[in-house]
DNA sequence: ACGATTTTCTATATCGATTTAGCAACAAAT
DNA sequence: ATTTGTTGCTAAATCGATATAGAAAATCGT
């Protein structure tokens, strides 16, 4: 039993007893070793061999003096910072701040935090950040929508990243399923001049994307006609992207029925170019966007669109570096990392209808309601 | 002049000279003291005292080794994380993520990183998190668009978040400016019926908004119906707040002939109610909105609203904390911290137009170039 | 030639925890 | 009465840097 002193008779003055923060003035004023608390408070195994009554005077002194190990101390001992690093291309996109909130919940849930940066696609920040990272001693990455070729000595995990890396794990869309619920829903609703706009070539899904689209196309038949494909290339997320391409497509005297879009923001420039050139959307034109960020609701008519549950990409990732740090504490290379592979959704919304369809609604909005297809259809 | 020891020399084997990540490795290369090195790694004054040679081998050294301060050593001993913490109510959200953006420009800039936490308005989540970043030690806190009353014994700034503390500064919009380039505009337009969406009660804008549109509207003589004013209620940033908002409001059988929305989101959503009720946006009512999120300007048509120049604000929060810390070490409370007022401009797109407008044009976005008023036209 | 400086570095305590090896005291077993 | 085993804890060595007081060697002044 220790034997307990008064904070009074602390050498140091009366209110002695009132700031033990430190391990050490803790023992102190309990009139234990700096270790026993340790092994107590952390539950360490040997620490079922302490007296029970010791352990609970251990316990309310901790509660009533509100102690809390010295984090950097800790992380300093244990070769842990229960912080993990996050890369996105930049973090007031609207896709990665979706991918990051699913991240964030399950992070902050398991009682970890993390550091965000952005690099804007320019290679020379990734490897930098890397470093940082690296030297903050994260212990596990995250990589969003990055071109991504490191294996590294901390866990990392992918998300929409393409690598080909045995070891990493990553977080993908299936691009064949997207693109055959896309061209699926345009062809029943008779589109068979489809125009595509392709991603910027520094984003690593526009190649995996592009060749799903052509492969399914193949595959159903459908024949992509070339003069109609376009490729925004500006490092922009801005609509402008979109926008000029559709401009410069419907000044070459194109006319297509529909568009299927890189994403949503692309696609709602776009919009903007066709009502330009005097074509309503959905009864001139017909446009599918990609991603379901949170603005594709909010349009009026609202985006007919490729879904990606991006939420839950963030937080399968999380939940994927986690299970990469805990096993590299206990049994290694138990589970192979593995590919992870989202099923996306068709969100049909108010930009999409059968072609030919009869002049008359400017009111479109509850209309296509009546829409037959195997797709979920969302109110707003 | 140090006398340096071969690696191989060294008792633990050949390759030993390879791995000096340490500073004590690095001293036993080169045949110092780990002080020297750290003294003249970190350009201490005293290290001025230090023999250029040596000096040139340690950093030689240095760098041939890559060598790094293990952070956590750092940290524990100085006392300084090099970490910020910043509080949204969702990272998410256009609002927030714009904010954050700016924020991140300038700390990574400085050399700092940052940790983000979503309360979504849970008052216990904002205490937890509160305590989480003071046992990691951030050296500061950035607090966003959240209720907040505290002062800590860290620095922190606040954006938006209208507290009445007297030693944490804040970023805060002149709401007075806002509400007046707005209604000015509206009625320039000649628009009286105007209906107004309120904020949420537990945002903190709301309240501050609402007073400054009520002064302003005194004091240019205008009117509010009551009748026609809303509050949103629920905590989902979506757009049915508005929408519904607004159904209710036409429901009732009002008639406004403009909206001013509390933020863009429910702008949105209200648009989507008057389509549904037939009301074409801008011929038969004009809409205002607030923020001015990346998403505003991708609508067709774009949206007329009071921009706040998020990013900007979220770098100047950034570069608010960190002069507070620095101003803890150096010379405190020189520069006593104020109040930040940041002036919004109203920006012109789509959705605004002058009452009794000829029915004419769905395609509208060319044409209110013409509007006469005081604020910046932007393209898209 | 001897103390006083200056130059150039070093020893050591510290930051605050974690963790392993092991000590003391007493009980049980032989 | 000695060995063996428990029970209940502690000492001391880390983790890797920083910072202060001061030591050893070289230079200088007289």
């Amino acid at each position: 039993m220790p034997k307990r002193r008064a904070g009074t008779n602390d050498a140091n003055g009366l209110r002695d007893a009132e700031k033990p923060s430190s391990l050490k003035n803790l023992a102190d004023y309990l009139g234990l070793a700096p270790a026993t608390i340790s092994l107590v408070l952390n539950g360490a195994a040997i620490a079922s061999t302490i007296s029970p009554e010791t352990k609970k005077l251990i316990f309310a002194a901790a509660r009533e003096f509100n102690y809390r190990p010295n984090f950097f101390a800790r992380c300093l001992r244990t070769r842990r910072s229960f912080a993990i690093g996050v890369m996105v291309p930049e973090v007031s996109e609207g896709y990665n701040a979706t991918v990051l909130s699913g991240i964030e919940d399950h992070l902050l849930q398991e009682g970890y935090f993390y550091f965000v940066v952005s690099h804007r696609f320019r290679t020379d920040l990734i490897d930098e950040y890397v470093e940082l990272f690296l030297h903050r001693s994260v212990d596990g990455l995250i990589v969003v929508n990055t071109p991504w070729q490191r294996e590294l000595s901390v866990p990392v995990v992918t998300v929409s990243c393409h690598h080909t890396l045995k070891d990493v794990p990553s977080i993908v869309l299936d691009h064949h399923v997207a693109a055959e619920v896309a061209l699926k829903h345009l062809i029943s609703l008779g589109h068979n001049e489809i125009a595509f706009i392709k991603g910027q070539s520094f984003v690593p899904d526009t190649e995996v994307r592009w060749k799903a689209i052509v492969e399914v196309a193949g595959r159903l038949g459908f024949l992509i006609n070339p003069k109609l494909v376009t490729q925004i290339e500006d490092n922009s997320p801005l609509p402008q992207l979109g926008y000029h391409a559709m401009q410069k497509l419907l000044a070459e005297g194109r006319r297509p029925t529909a568009l299927f879009a890189f994403n949503d923001i692309c696609a709602m420039g776009a919009i903007r170019a066709f009502h330009e050139f005097g074509l309503r959307v959905p009864e001139d034109i017909s446009v599918v966007g990609f991603d379901d960020i949170v603005a594709a609701a909010y349009q009026s008519p609202g985006l007919t669109t490729v879904q990606q549950p991006l939420r839950k990409m963030g937080r399968m990732a999380a939940e994927s570096v986690l299970r990469q740090i805990v096993q590299t504490d206990e049994q290694a290379a138990e589970h192979p990392p593995a590919q992870i592979v989202i099923e996306p959704e068709l969100i049909v919304r108010g930009t999409t209808a059968p072609i030919a369809q009869s002049k008359s609604a400017a009111n479109n909005s509850a209309k296509n309601n009546n829409n037959k297809d195997s797709a979920r259809l969302v109110a707003l």
